[in-house]
DNA sequence: AATGAATGAGTGTTCATTCAT
DNA sequence: AATGAATGAACACTCATTCAT
């Protein structure tokens, strides 16, 4: 047989490290990046701890990479909202909806433990400094500001209601509700009177 | 020279543990069980850490005291919203007011912790499934019937209203908003609407 | 290069812990299993401290391990004397040189401390209750009613024979007689004597 | 009232040393140098550790005290063996008896940890070199000789004779055997016999 | 003389990381 | 690429000893 070509190793070696990094993902949004230990994430991905080293040089590149994907897509998220069709309320709801709905705890877990949690790498926290809620609210602003047009809305600064509601339902998300505990991740409708009033 | 006396003995112990106890808080709400050190409760309590343990028998002793302390505290606090002078409604706020303003973000985060963490002593688990939600519901009942009652506050299940709303809060209490981050603890006014529609 | 085939690694897994159980033996006889440092373990094994951990969970594990060992062996020993050739007092003598020339002080110690010290884990007590004089005594049964039957030993309670003898073999070798102490381990024709009365 | 006088005080501190010394031999004895945690000593004697530390310097210098005082009373107990009335073999089954009846158990325990355990400081190791088995064989000499001469015990070298005997002896009482363990503390009757072979 | 609060060196154990195979 | 043996820094906790009262 053939030894493999260099796109096949190529292949390979970006799929194994999409492996473990799923993986992290759930490991550290769970437990927190000190919390977190790397046989955890080995076991989680199937492989050895060792073999974790060869994809990561360390746990903080591990997490660092994590970050800076998530708070990429986390960005086009915001920007899909514009481009979606319906009224702006609509498509506020809709991106309620997502950010509640999704698979998107993990997520959120991961940029809160990233921006509050100890033992975070330097450069994880200028990440979600640097991405953070200041270009989601001028993400925003164009819907935010339409919705007002058209009285959809309440009046007043809508920086400050956009981030205000992106507040509120990050910390629904980071609450990590489990089923039997009482906390209710409410739904889209009541969260949306904070901005409609009705 | 005579040893001192019994009093003035239970003083300082009294002192010392209120003066460990509230570093410790600190500590435990920033970075979790795992994240904390017996070094730094110490360091941030200006004593050294053999004395910890002349107060308190282990880490997790330590942090069950704690985490019973703030669930007695939190469910008073309840209790009282229910003995307020006021309008239902203007209770709500008045509650809401409390939870946001005080310095009671590191009380939430701990049972956050408690909660979510890994390596949380059984005991604690317990502690806050026995005081949680329902039993906050159950306190909250009266106060939020009432407010129903004279068309106030939106109709529907009010044991839901009840857990949506303290989720919320809870959710941004956790998030553990720092100045410069962008996020924002909105205003009690902007949080009521959720529950009044108006 | 791939890694090493799973023959290879129980090899090398099986002589680790042996070399360690070895190394073990020897301190905890000496030292008592809380004198025992596990540094001191690791050293007397030649390896880090950190290994040992990969090889036994705990201090307690690795005494245990050691005291199950030891209880094995000496019960075979035992039933090994009813086996050998020879007129039964000149089994009992067998028997008394391989307890006192062979390499099994640090066994006996061993078993001492977990009889006697402090901090010897429970399962540890358990076993030594479990194996202990009782056992030794109905295995040597056979063999001391035979001598007695022959006229070769002193004649009285079996029972009580066997475990006052055992019980002086058992003092001398706890006695950890080092050369130049002036203690003395006797002869096995000078214990005889306690039991043939000539 | 007025003040107690110097020598008064003079004999409380005795007898407060005397009641920590026989609090600290029992201690010793039952758990080792190691095993014997300062609270331990102060709790059995009824005072705070901190009082300790004005009668005895140190916990070593404590163990040495015992190890010395319990050094010269063995050596009274040799030198009375001469003394007493009777045959030879009588004074020696009386000197056994008192040896494993006494409350001398403790005793032989210290002296057996002085000799064989880890952390027993220096000064406690030449103690027990230096009265060791040598000056008891001396003191027992004439006894033992006069014995054989009688032909009241084997003939051989007596000075083998005597350390054998003793080992025996003291390994017997550092089994430190407890009721329900099997191991049995033999009659003098059955010890003798090494010697008298008869 | 007497107490117990206070300190800090030392030990068991965990875990990120390295490395031989 | 892949494994798991091996290392050592770091942390929870204990306990001899000191010291203010």
């Amino acid at each position: 047989m053939a030894p493999l070509n260099d796109e096949q190793l190529h292949q390979i070696r970006d799929e194994r490290k999409e492996q473990i990094m799923k993986a992290a993902l759930n490991v550290f949004a769970r437990r927190g990046i000190i919390g977190t230990k790397m046989n955890m994430i080995a076991a989680e991905a199937g492989i050895s701890h060792g073999l974790l080293y060869h994809y990561f040089k360390s746990k903080d590149e591990l997490f660092i990479t994590l970050v800076e994907g998530a708070m990429i897509e986390a960005d086009d998220e915001m920007k899909k909202a514009n481009l979606m069709p319906g009224t702006p309320i609509e498509r506020i709801r809709k991106l309620t909806e997502i950010i509640l709905d999704e698979e998107g705890a993990p997520f959120f877990m991961l940029i809160h433990q990233a921006r509050t949690a100890d033992g975070v790498p330097d450069k994880a926290k200028a990440l979600v400094q640097q991405y953070s809620m200041k270009s989601f609210v001028e993400r925003l602003l164009p819907l935010f500001l339409e919705a007002q047009d058209k009285g959809e809305i309440v009046s007043g600064d809508p920086a400050m209601l956009i981030s205000s509601y992106l507040s509120v339902l990050s910390g629904l998300m980071v609450l990590n509700v489990q089923d039997d505990e009482g906390f209710q991740i409410p739904e889209a409708e009541f969260l949306l009177r904070m901005l409609t009033g009705r």
